[in-house]
This record gives C-alpha cells, sequence and structure tokens, in this order.
DNA sequence: ATAGTTGCTACTAAATTCGTAGCAACTATA
DNA sequence: TATAGTTGCTACGAATTTAGTAGCAACTAT
C-alpha cells in the first residue's frame, strides 16, 4: 500500500484531496496515538511501544516510516520525535481534548 | 469488540482516558470519512457508502452503529446525520483543512 | 566476557476489511 | 396489480491488516 500523501490518490479515495489524506493517515491505526505520544518530547522506539499499549513492533515500524515519509516525524539521535509540521498538527488537534471532555459527559449521561 | 466510549476501557489502551478514546474511535477507518460526509447533510445508507468510496456495506453497518452508540449520529426520517456531538466535533476538526493544506504545500516540495 | 538495552525483522495467528451476491420492504410506474 | 427500481441491510469467502511472540545484531555498562 502507498503512503498517504496531499497529491495522490490515498487509500479509499481517488480524490487526492488534502483532507482526505489527512483522515487517510489519522484514521489508520495508532498514527494519532504515535503523534500524541511524541507530543512533549522524543521517544526511543521502544519507550513508543510502551506508549501505545505494546503495539506490535513490526507495525509500529512500519507507522514510523510512514509517518516519516509524510514528514511528521524524524528519527535523531534522542530517538523519534515530531518534525515542525507534526507538531503543528497536534496543534491543530489540541482542541479535540476539550471536545473529548463534552463527550464524556455528553456519554455519561445514561449512556450504559 | 466493545464501543469505544469516555470513562471505559477502548482498543489499545487500558487508560479510559477521554482523548484516547477519540483517537480509537477516529482512528478507525472510515469513521472520519463518514462523519465528514454527513457534515452538510443528511445522506442515505447508500448515499454514504458512495461518498465513501463505496466501503463494503457490512462495514458501514458496522461504523454505524458504533457511532451511533457514540452519540455521534443519529437516524432520522431524512437518513442518517450528525448529532449535536457529531456536530460539535467536525466543528473542532475544521482546522484541519488548513492544515492539510499547509501539509500539501510542505510535502510536493520535494517529497517524491 | 557478560548482561542488559535498543532497534528492528520474521513468522504465525487473529481480527478487520473488501467485494460481491442477494433479500425483504418500500416506491413509483404502468 | 404486475413490474421495475431503490433502499437498508445481512452473508460469506477472500484479501489485507494487526497482534503476539521470538529473536538477532549493535551498542552500553559492568
Amino acid at each position: 500500500m502507498s503512503i498517504p500523501r496531499p497529491k495522490q490518490p490515498v487509500r479509499g479515495s481517488k480524490s487526492g484531496v488534502a483532507i482526505m489524506a489527512v483522515f487517510d493517515l489519522l484514521g489508520q491505526k495508532w498514527n494519532m496515538k504515535i503523534l500524541w505520544a511524541l507530543r512533549s518530547s522524543p521517544l526511543s522506539f521502544r519507550a513508543l511501544q510502551d506508549n501505545c499499549d505494546g503495539m506490535s513492533p513490526s507495525v509500529l515500524n512500519g507507522r514510523i516510516k510512514k509517518l516519516t515519509q509524510a514528514k511528521l516525524t524524524a528519527k535523531t539521535a534522542d530517538g523519534y520525535e515530531l518534525t515542525a509540521l507534526g507538531a503543528s498538527l497536534m496543534t491543530t488537534l489540541d482542541p479535540l481534548r476539550q471536545w473529548a471532555a463534552q463527550w464524556e459527559v455528553a456519554c455519561t449521561d445514561r449512556c450504559d
């Protein structure tokens, strides 16, 4: 499977529209969590794995490659870290935390 | 598999932290695109399917159920539509469009 | 040397998704 | 009241993805 990237057809969409590439990338299991985990500081491969509930190393490796090709992460001496672009994505996604809190409230009102 | 929901352990995370439940839900293939497709107007099952590049009806059905239990979508006479909560999520995610545009620019600069 | 850590590959099993077929209920249209 | 078309959805086998575990080469500290 090819790496989701703007201006290219992506998994599940032939449009190549940028936002769809984003959905494609973020809609793949673990990618959001990986980026989220790297938010505050660089992490080693194994630390990243631990942060993601012990996800398979093979899958993690694949994700890292994709995220790196998408220019959202990079490998440095400190381990893996967000690029400026990746960091800006996390900033963009930051309001999600607040939303999640609202969602939590709405859902704990007789959701069970 | 259980429905990701705040205050409950979710797929790939035992923490039960709300944001993780969000990542869990949105990090599942199609969910973002489904919500995105419903952004502007309610859609019928089949229209939704077309909007998502002809995704399998069985998977779509499963997604609808999850999103509905998560109170993000609802079924009405007009078809499927976003709840107020779902709409607020889309609003929260709206800045992503701008980010995607930036990403596109950054990536078309020698990404190939 | 020896043991521990780190980054990663390999491989099998389990879970998820795809793709297609098809059916019951409803809606025209004739 | 036949007939055809649409809609929502289920079934099921095939393909793809993810999980889980083992393990190895390189590096570090002892």
